[in-house]
Formats: C-alpha cells, sequence, structure tokens
DNA sequence: TAGGTGACGCGGT
DNA sequence: CACCGCGCCACCT
C-alpha cells in the first residue's frame, strides 16, 4: 500500500475551515501508528502541494509545523484566513475547530483505495 | 547493521 | 493545565 498517494487522497477531504491532527490522517490512511509518517511526508513534501497542509496540526492543536512554511506565520496567517482562530500560543481549538470525520467518509475512502490498489 | 531523528501521541505526574 | 518519559516507525547516516 503506498501511504502517501492515500495521504493525498485523505487531505482532499479536509474540510475548508477546519483542522486535524496528524494521528487522524494516519488512522484514515490505514496506519494508526504513522502519524510521525503524516509530519515527515508534509516536511520532506512528498505528496505535492495542492494538499491543505495548514490544515494539519498536532494532538494538542498546535501549528508543530508552522517553520516549514514560506514563512513561519503563515500557517496561521492561512487558517484565519479561513475562519480558523489560532491563539497567541500558536494553537487552534480543535473542540471547535477540529475535523471529526464521519463513519461513512473512513469507508468511502477505503473503499476507493481498495478499488484503486492504493 | 546499528544508531540517530523527527510537522507524533498517550498516559502519568 | 504543563511537562516528561516512552513507544512508535519511516528514513537517513
Amino acid at each position: 500500500m503506498d501511504f502517501y498517494r492515500r495521504m493525498e487522497l485523505v487531505c482532499r477531504e479536509i474540510p475548508y475551515g477546519k483542522a486535524v491532527s496528524y494521528g487522524q490522517i494516519a488512522l484514515l490512511c490505514g496506519k494508526p501508528k504513522n502519524a510521525r509518517q503524516v509530519g515527515y511526508a508534509l516536511s520532506h513534501r512528498l505528496v505535492g502541494d495542492h494538499i491543505p497542509a495548514r490544515r494539519i496540526v498536532n494532538s494538542a492543536g498546535k501549528l508543530s509545523g508552522a517553520k516549514s512554511f514560506e514563512t513561519p506565520d503563515r500557517q496561521r496567517e492561512l487558517l484565519e484566513a479561513e475562519g480558523v482562530e489560532v491563539d497567541e500560543e500558536e494553537r487552534v481549538d480543535l473542540r471547535l475547530f477540529g475535523w471529526y470525520h464521519t463513519l461513512e467518509v473512513a469507508e468511502e475512502l477505503r473503499r476507493r483505495f481498495e478499488a484503486e490498489g492504493i
């Protein structure tokens, strides 16, 4: 299975104005223990730049990858531009802006991976 | 092959 | 709350 190709499809499902953790992405990709790999893929640009990397934060809501953007505050600016509040600690409240995917979304993605042999 | 490094996460304190 | 220790795993020396 191609984890990075899966990541691309999963990331496209993250809604505008929402944020999600590395762990959630890994889970949807079928490898719940690979949260670190999600960060690795993003920092090394292994999944293309057309995915909403700005919406991926750690489980505490912190913008842990901000330093990898054009400028250190770029991620915060992009998120705020779509209505996501970021506090002075570079953190978003996932209870308010977190993306809680449905079982339907998870199954739909699984079917797609299966169908496309990913 | 062995050891080090993280855009990580969880549980304990 | 915060901080810390530890498990985790793909990659890179």
